[in-house]
DNA sequence: TTGCAATCTTGCGTTTCAAA
DNA sequence: TTTGAAACGCAAGATTGCAA
């Protein structure tokens, strides 16, 4: 039976992804995370996992970024999106930044479970307007490339300076130094090629779903 | 009261080093 | 290689003291 890890910060989705993956893969092994942090250690205490649905926005994660990231991490590990975004530039992206598969949180169970089925068959799998769309820029690729450089910790930090977070904030909410922060902040410049934080953040920012340049913080639930 | 300079505080970034 | 820490310098804003 396969394992599959299911990440998305709302219970009630969660709940209804678990149901349709159980109803199209009776006896298979679940295990869900609600955020960034804790998809990370759920991919480490299951690194053989044969399949991450993940949701686009969830805490720890603006658009794409962490897509990238994971799959910079984990590049064994296959992964489809779940999103409510369904518009085909979205859909299109997520899979030219290496999802293998995109489900629409609109799809039936029928759907969920053909995507599933063929992605763990090795297939790719989308809603057949996702390839109408252009592919990724030249730019939004290099900047991707860049970010796959961040440790985990790194990329942790860079979310945190995404959105607003001073040093010692971040130095607070992840237990160490600022001036480890500081150091981290550094490094974090010298990967992606840029002279302060705030570039930083707007580089980050070019992978969100909707790349306006503006990074805002994530909804308080 | 206003304008200005000196000082202090805060935040940011760099370099270097150590431990795991 | 990654993570964490210390020391240091720089820049900008806030505060303070003083003369006009």
């Amino acid at each position: 039976m396969p394992t599959l890890l299911i990440a998305d910060d709302h219970p009630l989705f969660r709940e209804a992804l678990r149901a349709a993956v159980q109803r199209v893969l009776p006896g298979v092994k679940l295990h869900e995370a609600e955020g960034v942090d804790a998809l990370y250690a759920l991919v480490d205490a299951h690194p053989d996992a044969d399949l991450l649905l993940m949701d686009l926005n969830m805490p720890g994660a603006q658009g794409f970024n962490a897509l990238v990231h994971l799959r910079a991490l984990h590049p064994q590990l296959p992964v489809v999106i779940v999103s409510a975004r369904e518009e085909p530039t979205v859909m299109r992206r997520a899979l030219d930044h290496g999802a293998l598969g995109f489900i629409p949180k609109s799809a039936n169970s029928d759907v969920i479970g053909e995507a599933i089925g063929a992605v763990l068959e090795g297939e790719r799998w989308a809603p057949a307007d996702a390839l109408s769309a252009p592919a990724i820029s030249r730019d939004e690729h290099e900047i991707a490339h860049r970010l796959r450089d961040l440790t985990p910790q790194q990329f942790r930090v860079l979310q945190m300076l995404g959105v607003g977070r001073l040093n010692k904030q971040i130095a607070y909410d992840l237990g160490v130094s600022e001036a480890t922060i500081k150091a981290h902040v550094t490094a974090i410049l010298r990967k992606l090629g840029v002279t302060n934080r705030t570039q930083a953040v707007l580089m980050a920012g070019r992978l969100a779903v909707d790349p306006d340049g503006i990074v805002l913080p994530p909804e308080e639930d």
